[in-house]
DNA sequence: GGCTTGACTAATG
DNA sequence: TCATTAGCCAAGC
């Protein structure tokens, strides 16, 4: 099959080309990103792969972990960005997480 | 070739 | 709801 995938040399790769699909105003997990992948369990390697990303294409913000909560960095300050971008996108924020009920991204088979 | 790291997840109390 | 524990696996050294 000469499928037009992704045949990058890395894993991030093709994190970076799934969390390219998910259009503003929706959010999803690092597991679903995985999970897409075909390899539900890496689910910390897209957080990995999200770490040395240092391209703006990449909509990063919108990965959040399965409790619809941002995974604070610490000093990065990437934390409160994640959230103002979110935000500023029109996801529901409850207290500190996500109302992800009506924001999760759905990935497409394939 | 093996050990350590990690923006995770699910289960348990 | 929060804290802790164990499992998972690619990348980097």
């Amino acid at each position: 099959m000469s499928e037009p995938r992704v045949v990058s040399p890395g894993f991030h790769a093709r994190v970076y080309a799934r969390v390219r699909e998910v259009e503003p105003g929706y959010v999803t997990t690092y597991g679903d990103v995985a999970a897409a992948l075909g390899t539900p369990r890496v689910a910390r390697h897209v957080g990995w792969a999200l770490s040395a990303l240092d391209d703006d294409s990449t909509p990063w913000h919108r990965v959040i972990n399965s409790q619809g909560r941002i995974s604070y960095r610490g000093d990065t300050g990437r934390g409160e960005l994640q959230r103002a971008l979110l935000e500023a996108e029109g996801i529901v924020f409850r207290g500190d997480r996500v109302d992800m009920r009506s924001c999760r991204w759905r990935f497409e088979p394939g």
